[in-house]
DNA sequence: GCCAACGTTGGC
DNA sequence: GCCAACGTTGGC
């Protein structure tokens, strides 16, 4: 059974069209500080896992992209890059404290606005709408993920 | 730029 | 283990 998350990206940094760009349409998921965010990438994600492309911190944050999980996951090679924003001195290479999956983008989608999540009664529950929601991966219901594939994108 | 909400840190 | 202070996220 596969399942099904929602993953940000600011587009300055990876857009979708950046991900469809990328060889092999893939890019790893790099950055992630938040432990509730890595453990679903290092202990719950499966290649092939569906994932929903949202675009946060831009004019229209909202939902761009369909991807998926591809491999297993791995260390985030930035938490060990001296020169890289995500660099943390806590993190040592024999226990990497930061993990991470590499994402292949599947096709870019008409956008998906937030606000307009918000206003459908059908997407109740899901947890990016919630107030205050601020985790950068979240699961996705196979409902909401049928629904939102199937009649919305 | 503002600020609400949340996560992390560290003193006690 | 509590909780105040601080830093960050991210929509608006």
């Amino acid at each position: 059974m596969p399942a099904y998350w929602l993953m940000k990206s600011e587009p300055d940094e990876c857009s979708i069209d950046d991900a469809l760009a990328a060889p092999g349409q893939t890019v790893p998921w790099t950055g992630v500080r938040n432990y509730q965010a890595r453990n679903f990438m290092w202990k719950q994600m499966q290649p092939e896992d569906g994932v929903l492309f949202y675009h946060s911190s831009c004019a229209e944050p909202g939902i761009y992209g369909i991807a998926q999980v591809t491999g297993a996951p791995y260390p985030d090679p930035t938490q060990f890059d001296v020169s890289s924003k995500y660099f943390d001195t806590q993190s040592k290479p024999d226990a990497p404290r930061w993990w991470l999956v590499d994402v292949r983008a599947v096709r870019k989608t008409i956008p998906l606005l937030l606000s307009t999540m918000r206003s459908d009664p059908q997407l109740e529950g899901l947890l990016v709408l919630q107030k205050g929601s601020r985790l950068s991966i979240t699961p996705v219901s196979p409902a909401h993920w049928h629904y939102i594939t199937t009649t919305l994108l």
